[in-house]
DNA sequence: CCATATAAGACCTTTTTGATCCTATATTGC
DNA sequence: GCAATATAGGATCAAAAAGGTCTTATATGG
């Protein structure tokens, strides 16, 4: 099907929290978890998965939490969907060149070529910076 | 995850397959599955829905099969992707006004409707007669 | 009537997604 | 050092979606 998991939605509505807080506050999960309306739970596991790509910086401990890895506005909408669902390949055909077989004389492949790249220019327009109105 | 089926990958290949063949021609199942590369029964499956809502035309018996509903040019990407998929929505957000809750605030929301019109208007420019490069 | 070919639905397997639980590890404050 | 706090990480489980097969109708042409 074509959409995005929860787990893509809730990891840009966490991030778009964090995005909100004030600079470098560390945010307790179960703060940011409420916040998003997830369970503290899964969410944790999204952004242990963040926190591994740099997305975030994760502290232990009291006092700890979340913050972002980088300033809210070098981070794209884009980034955060495909480092929790993986690249966005609308099709098999496009996932690398000779992986169809038909890939030299299909019509429909240059197609769904341009729409996900359309898509891909599309999200990587907006950075967190935009999403939280700062 | 951010791609379509193989069941939609499939009925497109079977239509373009179809918009390919002499018009009026009456294509057999089997012909069609063999060229697409996709196993008969499966096709079928799908070819059976795609008639239900009138992009092909069936006929049972002998000498039977199926052709295109419409002309070639009067067909698009999006439908044939819309039926066997069902309608492109990126986000539970956008399924409908009030779904989500966060609907009022929450500042993704807009951004995923944008992409997802974006998206549908773009594979909505493409028909059968321009893939099927007739 | 018989051979052909789609229609329709039941059924099954595999993969993906969503979610929970338990234990480990790091940090802070006392 | 010790206890409380908070994320890390792995194991596990259930539900849903996707992919595919099979059997039984039903319509058509000869």
């Amino acid at each position: 099907m074509l959409h995005i998991t929860r787990r893509g939605d809730y990891a840009i509505r966490g991030m778009v929290y964090l995005a909100g807080q004030p600079a470098d506050k560390v945010t307790l999960l179960g703060d940011m978890a409420a916040a998003v309306e997830a369970s503290p739970a899964i969410l944790a596991k999204i952004f242990q998965h963040l926190s591994k790509v740099g997305l975030v910086s994760s502290y232990r401990g009291t006092g700890g939490g979340f913050v972002l890895g980088r300033p809210a506005e070098a981070i794209t909408l884009l980034e955060i969907v495909e480092a929790v669902e993986g690249p966005i390949i609308l099709n098999r055909c496009l996932i690398a060149k000779g992986t169809c077989g038909r890939d030299s004389f299909c019509p429909v492949h240059p197609v769904w070529g341009r729409v996900q790249e359309k898509m891909r220019s599309m999200l990587g327009e907006y950075t967190l910076k935009d999403l939280a109105g700062k």
